[in-house]
DNA sequence: TTTCATGTAACTTCAATTATTACGAATAAG
DNA sequence: CTTATTCGTAATAATTGAAGTTACATGAAA
């Protein structure tokens, strides 16, 4: 199965447009990324519709931030990307006849309803600001590297 | 992405398997849970590696549980299947140069692994045995409802 | 008006499980 | 011994959703 890895995409590229006086355009994220510029405007779009970014056509357009890097959590991006599907196990039905599988549904169910409870409280609590800041204490008081 | 449905089939598989005296065949298996026989045999082999099940071919073979169902846990089932990723969101380079992404791959992996053990301490504590007591709670009294 | 850049639609590619077909090997019944 | 049954496994398609690609329309600025 392919993984998706646009909340990983949206928080390396929303890193990258933080460190940017002016917009950043789609070929100059897909860039940093090592993607292509048609995905990266599809993803975005995705934190438009939030109000988390703001982009422009034409001659010196781009995207830019709009919001506050300390206002932006990792759940809400996840939130913005319309909450795409944590887990690659899952039941085999979900609405079973089966007395059997209903018990084994309701014991994975409950299961991984826990596990993605710990983890959206953990992206909860988790800003762009935070993750601004292990950058910075990364950065060997080197130029600001890019990649 | 297709989601695993594995440990969901071989739990269904190994509880009806419990209810019966004999062998049970990989189509029989396949009726239960709406499978494919050769599926079936495909995923139970990794319960024989085990040592869980064990299988005999010709007149009246099948599949038998070779184990106790209080001494299979989730986690050995989830392990015997060559432990699967659990997660269908990861990052999108796993060695990256660029200390931004290095930033978001390690907030993200924390956070993940975070997660992940919390499930298997969860899969650790539960055994076919728990899974067998909650589907006879949930019998009404009734004859044992195949599906 | 020309040039960038986004906005989208319409594919193709990719990855991993699941499904299907086919055939060989082993076991037990007759 | 022959035959029916059942596992073992290889080879190939179907499936599903993200990611990549191509193509073109739209909008903004020089």
């Amino acid at each position: 199965m392919k993984r998706d890895s646009r909340l990983s995409s949206v928080l390396h590229a929303l890193l990258h447009m933080a460190e940017r006086d002016g917009p950043m355009t789609s070929g100059e994220l897909a860039r940093c990324l090592h993607a292509n510029p048609v995905v990266v405007r599809r993803t975005m779009a995705f934190l438009r519709k939030a109000g988390m970014v703001g982009s422009t056509p034409g001659h010196a357009g781009g995207w830019i931030l709009t919001a506050d890097l300390g206002a932006i959590s990792l759940r809400q991006l996840h939130e913005a990307l319309g909450e795409p599907a944590i887990f690659a196990i899952g039941n085999r039905n979900e609405t079973p006849v089966c007395l059997v599988e209903q018990s084994v549904n309701a014991v994975l169910d409950t299961a991984f309803a826990e596990a993605e409870a710990l983890l959206m409280q953990r992206f909860e609590h988790i800003s762009l600001a935070d993750l601004a800041a292990d950058f910075a204490r990364r950065l060997p008081h080197a130029a600001a590297g890019e990649d």
